[in-house]
DNA sequence: ATGGTAGGTGGCCTA
């Protein structure tokens, strides 16, 4: 089974290099991040016309994620499933595919150290985390897959001098990101290339910095120990982050033996 | 020379 994480920054600019992608490497499942569309605005003829069933938690505007699977689509969940009040953003949606419970994850920017926003983040992650102990084992076969604007290392961004002072590489992000780790999930491609430098999944538009090679590591596919054992292989495909409109980050395809 | 890129929306905010 093959399960993909993409933010797309916006399904509808992204919508020709998305179909393209998918016709192309033809994952099973495919967690979208930043769809930037409202529920009713989702291209579900089109996904539908691939053999995809969607679950989308769409949001105009801003954030919006999806699960699109080809294994089949179950127990749909929109958010945090916590009793607590709804997150006022959409960056979290749950369905079970082909025997797999998937979550496609889009964690708060966080913006600046000093900024309410990264409280947001923390406290995000620290939810998330929370789910999983409340609704979910670590013996099952669980896949957390997107955007996670968490650098966990120094070897995942170009100059962890560059970085000083800002964001996706502060300890307490990493903390939070280890803790949700720690109940029970793998960082699938840290896994396949432990020690590695250099590889990342986004490239900010400005500066050149793909063609620089300045990237960061943040979008990632954590799975369960059960899970984690069946890899078969896992890349960033850098390709789709080339060529004209793409999104500022490339998908993290794995392949599990399932 | 304090810039630059791209997405949304609507005359700025977010990443």
């Amino acid at each position: 089974m093959r399960i993909a994480a993409w933010n797309v920054n916006s399904l509808r600019a992204r919508l020709p290099r998305v179909e393209a992608w998918l016709a192309a490497v033809c994952p099973e499942v495919v967690c979208l991040q930043e769809t930037k569309l409202n529920d009713g605005d989702f291209p579900s003829g089109l996904l539908e016309s691939m053999g995809y069933r969607v679950a989308h938690h769409g949001q105009g505007r801003w954030n919006g994620v999806a699960v699109c699977s080809r294994v089949g689509l179950e127990d749909v969940t929109a958010g945090f499933d916590d009793g607590q009040p709804p997150d006022p953003d959409a960056r979290l949606v749950w369905a079970t595919c082909g025997g797999v419970r998937v979550a496609s994850v889009y964690v708060p920017n966080g913006r600046a150290l000093d900024a309410d926003h990264y409280q947001y983040k923390l406290a995000w992650l620290r939810r998330l985390r929370g789910c999983l102990e409340e609704r979910h084992d670590p013996s099952e076969k669980l896949v957390l897959a997107g955007d996670f604007n968490v650098a966990p290392s120094d070897m995942d961004v170009w100059d962890i001098d560059a970085f000083a002072g800002l964001t996706h590489v502060s300890e307490p992000e990493r903390i939070a990101w280890r803790d949700l780790c720690e109940w029970g999930l793998e960082d699938v491609f840290r896994l396949a290339y432990p020690g590695i430098a250099g590889l990342y999944t986004f490239w900010d538009y400005q500066g050149g910095r793909f063609h620089k090679r300045q990237g960061m590591r943040i979008d990632h596919i954590l799975a369960t120990a059960t899970l984690a054992r069946e890899v078969e292989g896992i890349i960033v495909d850098r390709n789709a982050r080339k060529g004209p409109k793409p999104s500022d980050h490339a998908p993290v395809v794995a392949d599990f033996r399932l």
